[in-house]
RNA sequence: GGCGCCAUAGCCAAGCGGUAAGGCAGAGGUCUGCAAAACCUUCACCCCCGGUUCGAUUCCGGGUGGCGCCUCCA
């Protein structure tokens, strides 16, 4: 299989470092709020990755974080934890707010159909193999210490800017301003940080009480798991500039190496044509959607409609176009269970690889999912393409294998059922002019009634 | 100001040199008393201008337009 790697701006073959175990780890939520649907993109597409992987015979150990400390509201180390605010707004414990989150986070991505990663440690219990980290980079000479924590020497690390692209001056020329006296270089990012009494979070160090800054996380917990060297290391595009980078260099500033060898990034969702933050407060989250009549699994259906390395505009004519597509597809693929046609095998050997090239193309499951249209869409009705249907679902993880949703048929309510049974009567008589007055009379009400081959069937709109 | 991505039908979206997957919407049809649902059929010469090539949506150069990053963010 093709994976495009950040770092060499191409589409390379995967040559995993011990095969068939393929090394992972994903940056993953930061547990201070709910996770919106971009940041759920991000792990739709980290689990399309894994479930590729397996499908291709590799047995993924896949470490994906969960960050409960040191995440600063800025990245000029300025800023307050991320925890502490959240908890400060919510008034309970960082502790309180980060298994609160954490919770609904694994939820959400149950929901959505996502493979948990084999391990998902969290900051807070790593704080030991941090402080080893940084004191390995003192140690070496990559970092350094001011009167308010430890800092990562940047100039001291020659391939800084390697990933994204950007060199330290080209990072500076439109930056804010920071004013740290004390820090070489206006890049440097802290490693540790020295805490104040009443900071709620805070460890021993050997730099006395502090908290660990962000990016270390990842270096040391992706070490502690998975070693010094290991394959492929995911993340939404916004992390390659300022935490990729300062990953690589912590990583390597301590191994004197590449700690990974493919660094893969998922693209943004837009919402609207622009952006979707936080900031921005344009964010939607999985319970808006279901409060709106959308499922996780429609919600993952959108996403498999476009490249993970594209911009994907989120829109609720989008999302209404996936559902009614997603609906029908899960009813196309009924239509060939159990059924008794038979379909030439070199057909069925043609899809089956067609698929196959399309999923191992750098994960084009777009294409995949238009490949498993024609399956279904083929004339011929025979579970040889049903079974070849719910094969295809090891990537998609759309439960192929379920009913359609059923056009909820409500419980019982005598009044509506009582005009039913008229307009029935109606329609035996022939008063068809009686028959559709009932049924407009219930459309007004928002009842929608259906004559199917099962009888009448109604739901509300 | 610097870095980068993208530009395909009303909308979403594949495509990586040989005359354009798939989905939604629309149109026509089958079915239905009529609808609805379902199913079938149908619907594009790919932003503009140059260049390379037997041949370009696909490669190169130049425009124009949109977006993202260089603050936190998936």
């Amino acid at each position: 299989m093709k994976i495009y790697n950040t770092l060499s701006r191409c589409k390379e073959d995967l040559a995993p470092i011990a095969p068939p175990q393929v090394k992972i780890y994903s940056c993953g939520p930061t547990v201070y709020s709910f996770a919106h649907i971009g940041n759920m993109r991000t792990y739709v597409f980290m689990d399309l990755l894994r479930r590729t992987l397996k499908l291709n015979g590799f047995v993924p150990l896949h470490v994906m974080n969960i960050t409960d400390v040191g995440h600063l509201t800025d990245d000029a180390d300025d800023g307050e934890d991320k925890m502490v605010r959240g908890a400060r707004e919510q008034k309970k414990t960082p502790w309180e707010i980060a298994q609160y989150y954490t919770d609904v986070f694994l939820q959400d991505i149950d929901s959505l159909n996502i493979d948990r990663p084999e391990i998902i440690p969290r900051a807070t219990e790593h704080i030991e193999e941090m402080i080893a980290f940084v004191e390995g980079l003192v140690n070496n000479g990559y970092a350094y210490e001011t009167s308010d924590g430890i800092y990562f020497d940047i100039e001291k690390f020659a391939d800084y800017g390697k990933l994204s692209g950007l060199s330290l001056d080209d990072q500076l020329s439109g930056a804010r301003v920071e004013v740290n006296p004390e820090k070489h270089h206006p890049s440097d990012f802290a490693l540790w940080k020295k805490a104040p009494k009443e900071h709620i979070m805070q460890w021993p160090s050997p730099w006395g009480m502090g908290y660990p800054g962000w990016h270390i996380e990842c270096s040391a917990m992706s070490r502690k798991y998975l070693g010094d060297f290991f394959d492929i290391h995911t993340g939404g595009v916004d992390h390659i500039p300022v935490h990729h980078e300062n990953e690589i260099a912590q990583s390597e500033g301590l191994l004197g190496h590449p700690a990974v060898k493919y660094w893969m990034h998922g693209e943004f969702m837009l919402v609207n044509g622009g952006k979707m933050s936080k900031s921005l407060k344009n964010t939607y989250t999985l319970t808006e959607l279901a409060q709106k009549g959308f499922s996780p699994l429609h919600f993952r259906y959108f996403c498999l409609n476009a490249h993970y390395r594209n911009k994907l505009n989120f829109t609720w004519d989008g999302m209404s176009a996936a559902k009614v597509s997603f609906e029908r597809l899960l009813a196309g693929v009924m239509a060939h269970k159990g059924a008794a046609g038979s379909v030439p095998a070199g057909v069925i050997d043609d899809l089956r690889a067609q698929f196959l090239d399309a999923v191992n193309d750098d994960l084009n499951v777009p294409k995949a999912l238009g490949i498993v249209w024609n399956m279904v869409r083929l004339p011929e009705k025979s579970d040889e393409v049903y079974r070849m249907l719910i094969a295809c679902d090891a990537i998609l993880g759309l439960d192929l294998d379920r009913q359609p949703a059923q056009q909820a048929e409500t419980a019982h309510d005598p009044e509506i059922e009582a005009r039913i049974q008229a307009r029935q009567q109606a329609k035996k008589d022939k008063d068809f002019a009686l028959a559709d007055s009932i049924r407009d009379e219930l459309k007004a009400k928002g009842i929608v009634l259906q004559d199917t081959p099962q009888g009448v069937k109604w739901h509300k709109e």
